[in-house]
RNA sequence: UACAUACUAGCUCAGAGGUAGAGCAAUCGACUUAAGAUCGAUCCGACGCGGGUUCAAUUCCCGUGUGUGUUACCA
C-alpha cells in the first residue's frame, strides 16, 4: 500500500471499475424496496459550477447510503436542454443551437463522470431530444383532450424594434429589452394556457400531504395560489343595464359601502364615464399606462384615483355611491374592481380620507355604538350596525347571512378567489418543443395525430433575433393540410414553455427508453414517487408547482396512480465565495475579482483603495468562483465532497473557504494514514471473549459513532454532523491503545464503511487495501449492537435548588433511592445541604440529583 | 406589509427541559537547516435581549431586536 494518499490516481481507477461492474446500474428485477433519488436536472449551459457539485453530491451520498441500507436504487441525470440561451448563441455566433447544446452536453456529462457520481447513464433524458419531446407534446395533447389545454388573447411583451415577442426575464426591471433597449410595448397576441386553476384546491389541500417538505416552500407555494374565501356581488349602473362586480372577502361590511373603484384598465370604465370627464379620465388612464410596475406598487405612495362622473346602486342599501376609478386596485386580480368600505379597510380609509369620499362605520367592537368618528379603519370582528335587518349580527356570522340574503334576492353570491392565474405556455421563439397543433379555417385548432408525433423542429432556420418566431418564417413548415378535413391550413408556431419539459422528465427515468409509450404504467408506479428530491430554493414555487400539477393531470387521466410526485424534498442552498467589493465604487465595477487581489493586503488595483471581504454567491460577474474542477485536481473528488458536505448543513448557504477544504485534505490523509500503519502491523488473533477496558471504550465508539451516522442521515440528511461523527472515530481509533486487538480490526472497518457513501473512492481503496475484494459499496450498512454502547459508570451532576454544585462518580443503572442515598452522602451536597431543611430532591436516573432546600 | 426562518467559541455548525460540544482557525511545544506535513498540549462561551412557566430554561411560552428569504396595495 501506498505511504501517501494520491487522490487522483485511485479515484480514476475505481471510476472505471465501478463503470465497467455497472456498480451504478439500476437494478431491473429485484425484491428489494425502492430508492429513487433524484437531483434537479442542469440546465446545460456549458459548464458545472459548484452548485451543481454540492446539490449532486448531497443526492449521490443518499444514492449510495441506500444502496448500502438494502434498497434497489433509481438515481439518474439529464438536461434540461431546451430554452432560451441556446438560441442567443444562435444569433450572436452563428452556433445551431441543436449543436450548441449537444456540445455543453458532452461536456458537462465528462465532467460529471469525473466527479464520481453514481448515476445510470442508460436512463438519461435531453428534453432537447426528438424521442423525449414527442412525449412533451403527446402530454400536451393529453391536456388538449381533457379540455385543460385552451386559447386566450392575453398580452404579450412586444419589443417594437426588433419586433418580437419577449419572455418576461428579457424585460428589465426598468420595462425595457435587454437586446434593443426598447421600451417593452403591452400587444395582445393569442396566447396557450394550461388551466392550472382547476387544480387550485387540490394543489392547495395536499401540500399537507408533503410532510417530508420543508414548511418555507409550502407556504410559499400557498401564498401563490392565494385562496380567498368571500362574495361576489353586483353593483348596478345608473342609467345602463349593467353591472359591476366585485369580489370581496368582507361582505358582512356591504352596508357600509360609499364608492366603487375599477381598475384604470377595466373595460366597464368607458362606459360608466360621463361626457365632462371623458378627457380627465382619459389622461389618468394614460398616465398609469406609462407608469412602470414597480411605480405603481410602490408602497409610500399615495393612491390616486379620480371619479369617473359615473354612479352606481349599492344594492344593500338602494344608495346612489360615485364609481371612481384608481391605480390600487389591479385588473389582473378578482373582477379587476373593488367595493370601497372606508371604515373598515386600511386601503380604502386612506382613499376616501384624501379624496373627501364619506365613510360609514357598520361594524363596531362588542359594547360600542357607532357614534363616535373613526380615526383609522377598524378592520377587527364585530357587531354590525347601520346594516338594515343585519344590525346587531356578529359581523362573522354576518358573512354568510349577508351573502345568502345577496343570493337570494339576485345579486351576489358566495366565491371562493385564487391568486394562482392559468398558465401562459405559448413562447414565441424556436429552441422549444413545438405545439402540436394545427390552425384549420374551418375546424379550428387540431390536434397532430399521435401517429405523427413528433412535431419535429426544422434544421435549416434563421436566427436573426429579429421579427416574428423563426418558425413562423418557414412557409414550407407551417403550411400543411388539416389532419382533419384536409383543407389547406398552418401549424401553430409557438413552442412550449421550457417549464413544461421539466414537469414530468422524473416519470420519464422510470422508463427512460420506452418508444411505444409516454412510460409504462407498471414501472413509472413501482419507482414513483421521488423518494428525495435535492435542488435549489428557487425552484420552490413554479417548477415544483407545475410538476404536482402535472401529475395530478395524468393521474386524472390514468396513466399513474399517485397523487404528489416527491415525498420529500431538500432546497439545498447556495454556494459562497470570497468576494471583494470596492465600497466607493457602483455597479457593476464595485465587484473585483478575487483572482486580482492579494488576499493579505485586499486593495483596489486600479486605485489602490482598500478592499471590503464578504460572502456573496458565486457569479460570474463578482469573479469570486471557484471551479470544480480547480478543486478536484488539487485535492481530488472526495475531499471536495467531503468540505460540501462538512461545511454547512444542505439546506444552509456555504461559504467557500480554502482552509477548511485543506482540513478535510487532511482528515482523509490522518484515515489514510491510519489504514497504512493498520495493514502494516501485525493483525489482532487475540479472541478470549473478555473485553479490556480500553477495547470495551473503543467499541463503544465504534458503536456510537453508527448510532450517530445513521440517525443523522436519516430523515434531514445531516452530513455535516455525520461527517464529524467519523471525525470522532477516527480520532478514537488513532488514540486506541489497544491497536492489536479483533476490536481495533472492527473500528477500521467500521470507519471505511461509514466514509463509503461521502467520500467514495478512498473508501473502495481502504476497503480493498485491507484485504476486501468485493466493493466497499456493495457491503450492508452497520447494524448498532446495544450492548456496546453500555456504560458501567456514570456521572451524576448534584443540583442544589437547581444550580449544579458538582459531580460524583456512580455505578450506572442505579435506581433512585440508591442515587439520592449516595448524592446525599457526597461532598459536594453536603457543603451546600448542611443545615438546611430538604423539601424536595428530584432524582433523574443516571443523569442528576437535585436538592430543594428551604 | 405579511409570512417564514435564524441568532450557541474567532469561523462554520451540533445539541437538549437537568455537567454547553465537534471540526476548522488560533497559541505554545516537539520533530526539521527551514517550511510544510505530523505529533503533543493549550485557549475560548452572559447559548441576541426582556419577561413568564418550572425544583431546574440556552432548550418550552410570550414579547422584542437584528439578519436572511419569499411576497409586495390580492380587495
Amino acid at each position: 500500500m501506498e505511504s501517501r494518499y494520491n487522490p487522483a490516481s485511485i479515484e480514476s481507477k475505481w471510476q472505471q471499475t465501478w463503470a465497467q461492474d455497472g456498480l451504478d446500474r439500476t437494478p431491473q428485477d429485484s425484491d428489494k424496496p425502492k430508492f429513487y433519488a433524484l437531483s434537479m436536472f442542469p440546465y446545460p449551459s456549458g459548464n458545472l459550477h459548484m452548485g451543481h457539485v454540492r446539490n449532486y453530491t448531497i443526492t449521490d451520498a443518499i444514492a449510495r447510503l441506500k444502496r448500502m441500507q438494502g434498497y434497489r436504487v433509481l438515481h439518474p441525470m439529464g438536461w434540461d436542454a431546451f430554452g432560451l440561451p441556446a438560441e442567443n448563441a444562435a444569433i450572436d455566433r452563428g452556433v445551431h443551437p441543436a449543436t450548441w447544446t449537444n456540445q455543453n452536453i458532452a461536456h458537462m456529462k465528462r465532467q460529471l463522470q469525473q466527479l464520481g457520481f453514481s448515476l445510470d447513464w442508460e436512463r438519461e433524458v435531453a428534453t432537447c431530444a426528438p424521442d423525449y419531446y414527442k412525449w412533451t407534446q403527446w402530454i400536451f395533447l393529453q391536456f388538449f383532450d381533457a379540455g385543460l389545454a385552451y386559447q386566450k388573447e392575453s398580452a404579450v411583451n412586444w419589443d417594437p424594434i426588433d419586433q418580437t415577442v419577449l419572455a418576461n426575464e428579457q424585460v428589465d426591471s426598468e420595462g425595457r429589452s435587454w437586446r434593443s433597449g426598447a421600451k417593452v410595448e403591452r400587444k395582445l397576441l393569442k396566447q396557450w394556457f394550461f388551466k392550472i386553476t382547476d387544480y387550485a384546491e387540490q394543489l392547495l389541500n395536499d401540500l399537507d400531504k408533503l410532510s417530508g417538505w420543508p414548511d418555507r416552500v409550502k407556504v410559499m407555494q400557498a401564498n401563490w395560489i392565494g385562496k380567498s374565501i368571500g362574495a361576489y356581488l353586483e353593483f348596478p349602473i345608473v342609467g345602463s343595464e349593467e353591472k359591476i362586480g366585485v369580489f370581496t372577502t368582507r361582505p358582512d361590511t356591504a352596508y357600509g359601502v360609499t364608492y366603487v373603484v375599477l381598475a384604470p384598465e377595466h373595460p366597464l370604465t368607458q362606459r360608466v364615464t360621463s361626457a365632462d370627464r371623458k378627457d380627465a379620465v382619459a389622461a389618468f388612464v394614460k398616465e398609469v399606462g406609462e407608469e412602470s410596475e414597480i411605480d405603481r406598487t410602490a408602497e409610500d405612495k399615495p393612491k390616486r384615483g379620480i371619479p369617473t362622473g359615473g354612479t352606481a346602486i349599492n344594492p344593500f342599501t338602494g344608495e346612489e355611491i360615485p364609481i371612481w376609478i384608481a391605480d390600487y386596485v389591479l385588473y389582473e386580480y378578482g373582477t379587476g374592481a373593488v367595493m370601497g368600505v372606508p371604515a373598515h379597510d386600511t386601503r380604502d380609509f386612506r382613499f376616501a380620507t384624501d379624496n373627501q369620499l364619506p365613510i360609514k362605520t357598520v361594524i363596531v367592537p362588542e359594547g360600542e355604538d357607532a357614534a363616535k368618528p373613526l380615526e383609522a379603519a377598524y378592520t377587527e370582528a364585530g357587531v354590525m350596525v347601520n346594516s338594515g335587518q343585519f344590525d346587531g349580527t356578529p359581523s362573522v356570522e354576518g358573512k354568510q347571512k349577508v351573502i345568502e340574503y345577496a343570493e337570494s334576492q339576485g345579486f351576489g353570491k358566495a366565491r371562493i378567489q385564487y391568486r394562482l392565474r392559468d398558465w401562459l405556455i405559448s413562447r414565441q421563439r424556436y429552441w422549444g418543443a413545438p405545439i402540436p397543433i394545427i390552425h384549420c379555417p374551418d375546424c379550428g385548432a387540431v390536434p397532430v395525430p399521435e401517429d405523427q408525433l413528433p412535431v419535429r423542429l426544422p434544421e435549416d432556420v434563421d436566427f436573426s433575433g429579429k421579427g416574428a418566431s423563426p418558425l413562423a418564417k418557414l412557409e414550407n413548415w407551417v403550411n400543411v393540410p388539416c389532419p382533419s378535413c384536409g383543407t389547406p391550413a398552418k401549424r401553430e408556431t409557438d413552442t412550449m414553455d421550457t417549464f413544461i419539459d421539466s414537469s414530468w422528465y422524473f416519470l420519464r427515468y422510470t422508463d427512460a427508453n420506452n418508444d411505444r409509450q409516454v412510460f409504462d404504467e407498471t414501472k413509472v408506479n413501482d419507482w414513483m414517487p421521488v423518494d428525495q428530491y435535492v435542488g435549489g430554493i428557487e425552484h420552490a414555487i413554479l417548477h415544483l408547482l407545475y410538476s404536482r400539477f402535472f401529475t395530478k393531470v395524468l393521474r386524472d387521466r390514468r396513466l399513474l396512480n399517485f397523487d404528489e410526485p416527491f415525498s420529500r424534498l431538500l432546497t439545498q442552498g447556495m454556494v459562497q465565495g470570497l468576494t471583494y467589493m470596492n465600497p466607493n465604487k457602483g455597479g457593476k465595477d464595485k465587484w473585483i475579482p478575487s483572482h486580482l487581489v492579494d488576499a493579505n493586503d485586499p486593495k483596489d488595483p486600479q486605485t489602490g483603495e482598500p478592499l471590503q471581504r464578504l460572502y456573496a454567491t458565486m457569479s460570474k460577474s463578482k469573479g469570486n468562483g471557484v471551479a470544480p474542477e480547480d478543486v478536484v485536481s488539487k485535492y481530488g473528488v472526495d475531499t471536495a465532497r467531503m468540505f460540501i458536505l462538512f461545511k454547512a448543513p444542505p439546506e444552509k448557504d456555504l461559504e467557500w473557504d480554502d482552509a477548511d477544504v485543506e482540513g478535510q485534505f487532511r482528515f482523509l490523509n490522518r484515515v489514510w494514514r491510519l489504514v497504512h500503519e493498520f495493514v502494516s502491523s501485525p493483525k489482532g488473533t487475540k479472541n478470549n471473549g473478555q473485553l479490556t477496558k480500553p477495547e470495551k471504550d473503543l467499541r463503544r465508539a465504534i458503536h456510537t459513532a453508527i448510532l450517530e451516522v445513521t440517525e443523522d442521515m436519516e430523515g434531514d440528511y445531516q452530513f455535516n454532523t455525520a461527517i464529524s461523527e467519523l471525525m470522532k472515530l477516527s480520532n478514537a481509533l488513532t488514540d486506541a491503545p489497544c491497536k492489536d486487538s479483533p476490536v481495533y480490526v472492527e473500528g477500521i472497518e467500521t470507519l471505511i464503511k461509514l466514509m463509503a457513501p461521502f467520500a467514495p473512492h478512498i473508501a473502495e481503496e481502504l476497503w480493498n487495501e485491507i484485504g476486501h475484494s468485493d466493493s466497499v459499496h456493495h457491503q450492508a450498512w452497520l447494524e448498532v449492537d446495544e450492548s456496546a454502547l453500555v456504560v458501567d459508570e456514570i456521572t451524576l451532576a448534584i443540583q442544589v435548588m437547581g444550580k449544579m454544585r458538582g459531580t460524583i462518580q456512580v455505578p450506572a443503572n442505579l435506581d433512585k433511592t440508591e442515587l439520592e442515598k449516595l448524592a446525599r452522602e457526597s461532598e459536594v451536597a453536603q457543603k451546600h445541604i448542611a443545615g438546611k431543611e430538604i423539601k424536595k430532591v428530584i432524582v433523574v436516573p443516571n443523569k442528576l440529583v437535585n436538592f430543594v432546600v428551604v
